[in-house]
DNA sequence: AACTTATCCAACCGCCGCTAC
DNA sequence: AGTAGCGGCGGTTGGATAAGT
């Protein structure tokens, strides 16, 4: 490996921390699952291999698709495109991105039908939901962003307890005629297999796995 | 069977933005 | 305003294993 693996006893140590004391505060997680490693190394373990509910095996042909698809809006936010795909892990999508995708377009491109460079990769814009690292390095700020920027300014989103970002009721009515007046709605249900749409609609969203912030994103993904 | 090469993927590294002080 | 500490991300590395010779 690149490094020195993990043993079953330190999984088992570090999984008893974080279902005692929970996600985050990573400094603190190697001293009190008394592990030898450091917080990156505990975070990593956890988001890719040990955290419940992870989909391992091949990617099934939707998904394959999904990745491209996003990799094309997105380039390599592979955080981004992991949450998509439910189950997956950055990590996982990167690696088969390197070893799969990236050598098939690769090999498209070499043929007769080259694949087209001219794409305008869309960031999503670092607004205030959920991740606060979104806009990362120091990236251009295109027209769209600035747009999304101005919109973002007008709706103030707020945050359960599990850090999800909701909007407040007031303003679902407005992001949603929003979302109609582009068309983007019946888009966004098919073209994305958003899961609990109708949830979010009826503003039950809350439980779902998708809430206004991810439609927020997917809205920007689709200007 | 022995060796070489290719592939896969877990783990590490370095950097960035945010926050608290 | 400056800075240290933190969480998080993408890129890279290198060991294990499969496939080929």
């Amino acid at each position: 490996m690149g490094g020195v693996a993990w043993t079953e006893e330190e999984d088992h140590l570090l999984k008893k921390c974080i279902q005692q004391y929970g996600e985050g505060k990573w400094h603190r997680v190697p001293l009190l699952a008394g592990l030898n490693r450091c917080r990156k190394s505990c975070r990593l373990r956890w988001l890719n291999y040990l955290r419940p509910n992870i989909k391992r095996g091949n990617f099934a042909e939707e998904e394959v698709e999904m990745i491209i698809k996003l990799h094309k809006l997105l380039g390599n936010r592979w955080s981004l495109i992991a949450g998509r795909l439910p189950g997956r892990t950055a990590n996982d999508v990167k690696n088969y991105w390197n070893c799969h995708l990236s050598k098939r377009l690769n090999a498209l491109e070499a043929e007769d039908k080259p694949v087209s460079r001219d794409v305008q990769v869309i960031r999503p814009q670092a607004r205030n939901i959920g991740s606060s690292s979104v806009k990362r390095r120091g990236e251009g700020e295109s027209p769209t962003e600035k747009a999304v920027q101005q919109e973002s300014s007008m709706s103030s989103l707020t945050f359960d307890a599990d850090g999800h970002n909701q909007v407040v009721e007031s303003q679902e009515d407005n992001i949603y005629a929003c979302l109609d007046q582009q068309g983007i709605v019946n888009e966004l249900s098919m073209d994305f297999q958003l899961e609990g749409f109708e949830e979010i609609m009826n503003g039950e969203g809350s439980g779902s796995q998708w809430d206004w912030g991810d439609l927020l994103l997917d809205m920007d993904l689709y200007k």
